[in-house]
This record gives structure tokens, C-alpha cells and sequence, in this order.
DNA sequence: CCGGATCCCCGAAGATACTG
DNA sequence: CAGTATCTTCGGGGATCCGG
């Protein structure tokens, strides 16, 4: 197998790709839980996190298909995130992740006495 | 609970951090097949991936504490990679995270047809 | 064989201001 | 309310050369 066919096919690098973005991980975290509005998902987010970037995240991440953006015909204007079915499988990757991340926090805490 | 807490507390936020590495996901999941030594570990690497960057990502992951370098004393050198404990633990999330990456894939061929 | 030291480049993230 | 436009900054990745 050509080496330059791992794009495309290994699974691990193109999931690399999603996982880029400097949040992604959160915010497919977040909407995990519940569908919701731009700004109650940005009161969500880490303050260090801007609204352009959640907006530039948000727009990735529905290209990429993992998010769905359902827009309100209406003023004011309401727009609803949510996961779209790929994104939803992706929930199983989130649960093993999440314990995996405490179990390394935990590693990091100690760093030498047992945890 | 102040959300500057999140950093250090939420196993996401720390998880991501870990994988901000482009080509992290992948060494990990060559490392957790088999200890390899660096010219074995870049033979497996994409082409695009030079040795350059390939030590540097090394270099990051054993500092975060997920691979383990061990070098023998000898001429020609001789340094071997493996997962550390916490990088073992971090099987299960390659596992899962393989699944869905190989319907990700499936999903971006299709896009339209059932897949 | 296994890298380190440099330099460059580019893309992603942040800051700020403006809009339907 | 839910963004976009623009500018700047910053760090990671690639290329190249050097060393034990």
C-alpha cells in the first residue's frame, strides 16, 4: 500500500482532522448534551474562547458534517446547533475520551505517588 | 463553577490538548501495535511527514507523558518508543475512535447515497 | 542510526469593529 | 440575537543543514 494513500483511508488521520480545531472537542461535547442556541452555547464555552472563533469552529464543524445549524425564520433571529447522525455516533468517542482525559488528569495531578 | 476552571478540570479540554499534534493520533496508534524504533516508526509514517517533525511530536508526547524513549547504549545508537501506562489506557480511545473514523470516512464518500 | 539547531511559512486563533 | 470583516499575532509544521 502507497504510503500517500493513509489520506483518505487511515481512519486515524482523517479523524485527526476534525479533532484540529482548538475545541472542537468541547463544543461536540457540549451539544452532546442538548441542542442549542449560539449564545447559550458561547456561556458555555471557556471565556478565553471569542464568539469568532466559536463562529468559525461552528461553521467547520458543520462542513465537516458533525453539526447541524437549524436557522429560525424570524426576528430576532434564532439559530439551533445540534449534532447531526454522524456527529451522534461520534458520542461513543466522547464517553471513552472523557474517562480516558480523567484518568490523565488524575496521572498528571500525582505525576509520582500512585492515584 | 468559574469557567477559567474548566482548563485542568475538564478531561475535553485536557484530552485536546494532547492531540493538537498532527499526526499524534497516528503515532500513538502505530506505538500501540508494537515498540518500534525511530527509522521503523517513520517507515510506517505518511511521506509528507519529515523526521524533523516526527522527533518534535515525539519529543511533545513523552513529555505529556503517553510514550516512553528508551535508549540503549551502543553504537549505532538504538532508541526504542513505546506507550507508557497512560498511553496503554489510551487503546480503548483508539479503538472507538478508529470505528468512527472508518464511518466518517464512509459518510464523506457517500454524502448523498446510503451507505 | 537518531536525532538537534535554524529558518521560514502558513493557517488557526484572538481582538476589534460593524451589521441584518 | 447571531453572526461577518479585517487585521494581527502566535505556534506548529516543513525544509535544510549539522552532530554524536
Amino acid at each position: 500500500m502507497a504510503k500517500k494513500e493513509l489520506f483518505g483511508l487511515c481512519p486515524y488521520v482523517t479523524s485527526q482532522k476534525v479533532l484540529t480545531g482548538k475545541w472542537s472537542l468541547y463544543i461536540l461535547y457540549i451539544l452532546s448534551q442538548e441542542t442549542l442556541r449560539f449564545n447559550e452555547l458561547q456561556r458555555r464555552m471557556p471565556e478565553e474562547m471569542t464568539h469568532t472563533t466559536l463562529s468559525r469552529q461552528l461553521k467547520t464543524l458543520e462542513e465537516e458534517g458533525l453539526i447541524v445549524r437549524k436557522e429560525y425564520a424570524q426576528i430576532p433571529p434564532k439559530v439551533e446547533y445540534q449534532l447531526s447522525e454522524i456527529g451522534k455516533k461520534f458520542k461513543k468517542v466522547l464517553d471513552v475520551l472523557g474517562e480516558w482525559g480523567e484518568e490523565y488528569i488524575c496521572y498528571l495531578n500525582s505525576q509520582k505517588t500512585d492515584c
